[in-house]
DNA sequence: TATTGTTATACTCTATAACTATA
DNA sequence: TATAGTTATAGAGTATAACAATA
């Protein structure tokens, strides 16, 4: 195989694995009573450093519009409280509560959960991480959002 | 780092390629007048052994009823014919034509574009293929699909 | 006038269930 | 009765545009 092919053939494989991540987290955090996106949300508000909801925005790389459903589906369900910022009272800042962390730790530990690697010898792991680094490192002008 | 974490990194990483993978052929295929989903559909059928829809549902991994409205917009395009089988009229085979056969190679020509990994030698590239494939083929019980 | 959060709206993707025409 | 394709419907995810409150 030329290395075009090679090449496509890695990304393809990359994908692969990633939809079977992403497959196999969706359904966990369906047990958490959470959707994909809520859970992501969840995970990116740092319980000890509120955020006001435009820049969970900006965390997750889509618009705050998108954020409202979000955060009422969290608010709703007990896990994150809106609070108006007294210094700017344009801005709402987003509390996780207690029930808020024991869930989002459970996130964390859903989206750290690496089976998907457990057939690699530590060496090769190493050597995975370097030339994963070193892609997203070099590879691309803009690794994700819009253009 | 320890290694569950070395690999959740790996993971994060490996994620946030594929999602500037699927960003940037999302970009390419709308200048094919395409959504992915239907990108995905017309690089599914092969223009010398058209397929029944339902078919083409199992390659995509979805289900039946997704097909219809997908075909449509093909078909509407220009690019794909329902034929009603003459053995099963029940069955309507999918015949690509001659302009789908050139849109279906412009997709084949993005999805198969892997400047993602141009920073990569030709030894890098054969190394990370050797370690995605051992992960893809012994990491998990079903790597997609529904449970 | 500019910004924050919200609402209204629309489109894509996907799934389930019911319908039709065939077999 | 079983299957192929369709339709209707629903929900998740994401985007744009307009709006109210605030700065």
């Amino acid at each position: 195989m030329d290395r075009d092919g090679l090449a496509a053939d890695v990304v393809r494989r990359m994908a692969h694995l990633t939809a079977s991540v992403r497959h196999r987290q969706g359904t966990a955090f369906a047990e958490l009573g959470l959707t994909p996106a809520a859970a992501r949300a969840l995970h990116e508000l740092d319980p000890d450093h509120p955020l006001p909801a435009r820049d969970l925005a900006d965390r997750l790389s889509c618009d705050r519009s998108n954020v409202t459903a979000l955060v009422d589906r969290l608010e709703q369900a007990g896990l994150v409280e809106r609070r108006t910022d007294p210094a700017d009272r344009r801005q709402k800042t987003l509390v996780v509560t207690g029930d808020g962390r024991a869930v989002r730790d459970r996130v964390a530990e859903v989206m750290s959960d690496s089976r998907l690697l457990a057939g690699l010898t530590d060496e090769e792991l190493g050597t995975l991480r370097d030339l994963v680094w070193k892609v997203s490192d070099g590879g691309l002008p803009e690794p994700c959002g819009p253009e």
